[in-house]
DNA sequence: CCAAGATCGTTGAGATTTTCAACAGTTTAC
DNA sequence: GTAAACTGTTGAAAATCTCAACGATCTTGG
């Protein structure tokens, strides 16, 4: 029973990031980012998927048919990359690609019964990540950031534009 | 032969991300980390200055002189890619290194007069650029996001830790 | 109808980062 | 005094991202 001593700390505590770094919150955002992308990257692993994959299928299912250059262009990827994604994909029986009969240039993309499957396992897997990587936050805290980072979004990210909700008359 | 107006003209707002995606606060944090990580990228380069640069000087502000391995153990970089990095700045003359008379396989780095005044240059761009990248919230707004990620930064960040010293008793 | 230019998906090479394992010099432990 | 552990350094391997061509196809102008 030692409740006073400190046994379990004392290792090295002793190197910390700044205060200069972390008072910034931009600095906050970037090394954030990039842990929420690491612990994807490892959950969706584990899942025999990749983040990227999720995406593909969600602009999918919102277009039920899609060519491959208007996905790259919702999802901000770059063609070559997109590729090899669509490959996988279409390996594991999510998606397939047919020749368009009006422009034989184009490859229309669709998600398959299998890739719907999928998408909803991505979903959960989503959710619980997102559960979990939030779990320091409150409800309301979290709809907070939410509403903060949307609001960011719309300035530096056009694409993430969120429900049009003033349209031009 | 085209006899009527083909309907080449989908939706042309232009693609946008899935709102299944923009919905999650995890994806906004990672796409606007990755954001702001560019954007400082691209900011610092043109002051002849590299975002890592602005941690190492503000490592070295905090305790005046400190060996490569507490550096690397603060910031969380690699030892191997720390080395490049200690190159450029004592290149630039912003810091000296020396080796330890107590433990001669140690360096300890110091910073140079030149290193701050390097140092004050990146806290003025820094803040620019915070300043910048935040402007569509208010002061009041960003005070709450900081808020925020810094509750997840204690959380998933452990080196990030703010203000450590009031725990239970 | 045909030739020039543009578009679409694909490929592959280059450049940039990250990661990791070895290495020599030095200190510590037994 | 020898073996083990630590420190900074180097370089190679792996993973991305970027970008420029290429073949196939469509569009346009004469």
């Amino acid at each position: 029973m030692n409740t006073t001593a400190p046994p379990q700390q004392p290792p090295m505590v002793g190197q910390r990031v700044p205060k200069e770094l972390v008072s910034s919150a931009l600095f906050l955002l970037k090394r954030l980012g990039m842990k929420a992308k690491e612990q994807s990257f490892g959950a969706y692993e584990e899942a025999g998927l990749h983040p990227y994959h999720h995406a593909i299928l969600a602009v999918l299912d919102e277009g039920s048919q899609e060519t491959q250059g208007a996905i790259a262009d919702a999802l901000g990827y770059d063609k070559g990359q997109l590729v090899g994604l669509l490959d996988e994909l279409e390996d594991g029986g999510l998606i397939v690609r047919t020749r368009d009969q009006a422009d034989r240039r184009r490859h229309i993309v669709q998600m398959t019964a299998a890739g719907r499957k999928a998408l909803e396992r991505a979903r959960r897997l989503s959710s619980e990540l997102e559960n979990d990587f939030l779990s320091p936050l409150t409800q309301k805290e979290r709809a907070q950031l939410h509403t903060l980072l949307a609001r960011l979004a719309a300035e530096h990210l056009p694409r993430c534009a969120m429900a049009p909700p003033a349209p031009k008359p």
